[in-house]
This record gives structure tokens, sequence and C-alpha cells, in this order.
DNA sequence: CTATAATTTCAGTGTTGACAGAAATTACTG
DNA sequence: CAGTAATTTCTGTCAACACTGAAATTATAG
């Protein structure tokens, strides 16, 4: 089993997916992995998959790994067989709450945590006041966004899916617009 | 001028959005470029930039040229001086909504793109219905990503302030928690 | 307990993207 | 229309990261 023995459709799916993969700060296998894993029906083991994605068992050994740690991927095993076979989450709301977890903690928790001790110091400090202005003004930015993350985070699926999807009319009755 | 003369809270903060910058998905040297100007409470010339950060002359030059084609930079020139100087929009909420925009760009729209083609070519294959199930899952998700995305990118950024900071009493209200 | 299958770790190799420095271009000034 | 300052483009080098294949480890079956 390889590449070309899927649909062309499902083939353009796992090549696209690697690709924009590198644009959201994971590596191209671990992207195809989980596409791959996401399309297919059934679970599969480590061997399928390096065969089907054509990239070495141990690359697909770390990349799983890596996957099983941000919960996204799971081991599951097949009565009377002894390898490990993996299958993604299903829910895609789901998932995507854990992708956007996992890159708040790489994107925005470091400058947080660094925003907010300078911004301890800088009372303290000689600084110009415009200065001092412009970096309370980033940290009061930062300060926002962590709590609409917290927010949003605390919701079940099926709310955010609500949120997003909300209309023009209600965000003119909120008054946002 | 260099590094060493700047305060110690604005050479942290400069290092970190490099650093930062690279998780991003720009490279170092611009988001450096970027945090130094946000900073600094006049406009820089590329000279100055060069030598504060310590990077080639050249390197400064291509930077500028993203940071502009964005258009989060850009140039003013001081009567008497022909040399070109730099500045950030100093609004972080506009500053953001132009890097979110970007980054849609990059990280959404390709993505968005293929679903969309591959949705249609979805009806006349052959396809598993469970598979097609997913893709059509994943399609929906990214329509509604990308229509949440629209919405916001209309909105003044005052509005946008105000949803980020909406409370939870208000999403109580809205029945999405 | 031994043999073998399955998985993981590790060291070397390849690839990609950032960067410096040089060369070229553009834009001023007298 | 020189001559020089300022900026940009280009090419080779370097560093960081991904990946392979081999070796080591772990788990299972007889």
């Amino acid at each position: 089993m390889t590449m070309k023995d899927l649909h062309p459709i499902l083939q353009r799916f796992i090549l696209h997916w690697g690709e924009m993969g590198t644009r959201w700060g994971l590596n191209r296998t671990v992207a195809q992995i989980h596409a791959l894993l996401y399309l297919s029906p059934k679970p599969l083991n480590a061997e399928e998959i390096s065969a089907v994605l054509g990239v070495s068992r141990s690359n697909v050994s770390t990349s799983l790994k890596e996957l099983q740690t941000w919960g996204i991927v799971r081991v599951v095993h097949i009565p009377g067989d002894r390898r490990d076979y993996y299958e993604t989450i299903s829910d895609v709301w789901e998932m995507f709450k854990i992708i956007l977890s996992e890159r708040k903690r790489r994107e925005l928790d470091p400058t947080l945590a660094l925003l907010r001790s300078s911004v301890e110091e800088l009372e303290k400090s000689s600084l110009d006041e415009s200065v001092k202005e412009r970096v309370l003004e980033i940290a009061d930015f930062f300060e926002s966004i962590d709590g609409a993350y917290q927010k949003l985070h605390k919701m079940p699926t099926g709310a955010i899916r609500r949120l997003v999807k909300l209309g023009d009319r209600v965000l003119r009755a909120l008054g946002v617009i």
C-alpha cells in the first residue's frame, strides 16, 4: 500500500496538509500522518503509515509520539495483533481546540510571562513615559487575548461552534459593531 | 548605539520578540526590528537599526521591506536628512489585525481553497461515505473559521477590543455557554 | 527463558532558510 | 552631469532542523 493507491482527493489532502503543517509550526511528516489517520476509516499501524507516506519507520515513530503527547492521536489494539494501531480523535472542533491550546502554550504564554514581569519592573524603572506606555499597551493586548482564550477554552465545543457561527445580527445587538 | 546601551527591559523585550517571531512564522530579524521600532520613541534609519541589533545592513533592508509590504512599518522623512526613517503603526490592535490577516492568508486560505475544490469533486467520486463525511466536516470547520474571520475583519478595532473583552455574563446571555 | 517481532533511540547526513559581505542600483547634491 | 550617499539585490556560507538507517530496547509468544 502506497500513496499512489489512494484516491487522488486523499493524496492531495495529505500532501497539502503536510505542506501547511510547516506553516502551522509542525513538521511535514507529523502533519501528513495526522491527515492520513484523519482520513482513514480504520486505525493504522506504524508500518502501514510508513509504507503509505514513504517515510522511514523511525520517523513515523517519533511523529506518532508527538501526536500522542498532544492527545490528538491515540493507540488502539486489534485482537490477535500485537502491533499498536493509531487513530485520531474524530471531532474536528475538539481537535482544533487541542491544536489551539498547543499553539497558545508555545506562541502566547512565553510572551505573556515576559510582559507581566516587564510591567512589574516598569514602575521602578527610569524609562520614558511614552515607552512605558507602549509596553503597557502591548501587555494589555496580550492579557485580553489570554482572557478570551481562557473563556473559549472553558466552553464545550458545542458552545464554541455556536460562538464562531454567530451572525452579524447578534454582534449588532451586542453593540460590538 | 548598540543593544547594550538600551535599558535592560527593552533589551529583553527585543530579544524575546525575535525569539517568538520564529514561532509566529516570521524570521528573527524581522521580529526584532519590529520590536525595536515599536519601542523607539522616534523613527530610526536603517543604519541605526543595523547598529543596535548587530545585524548586517542588507539584512535590515530586506526585513524592512517585508514589514512595509505588510503595512506594519512605514517610511518617514526628517527634513534635511536624505535617509529613510522607519516607524511602526502605534495602535497595537490595528497592528495585530494586520498580522492576523497575514497569517490567515498564509495559513488558512490555501487550505480553504483546497477543501472547496475537494468538496466539489467529492460528489462525483467513489469514496467511502465515512471518508466523504470527514472531508465535509473539516471543510465545514474551515468555512466557519473563515466566516468568523471575515466578520472580525470588517469590525473597527474598537469593536474587536470589546468583543475580545466580552464577559462570561454576556456569553451566558447569548446561550453559547 | 529464548527467539523474534515491534518500537524507540541515536548518530550521521541532507535540506532548508537566514545571514553577511560584495556588487549593483538608485537617488540625491553641488 | 559627475560624484557620493543610501539602499537593494545577489551569491556563497553557515546553522538549525528533519530524516534515515542502524543499533538498542522493550514486549510478546512459544
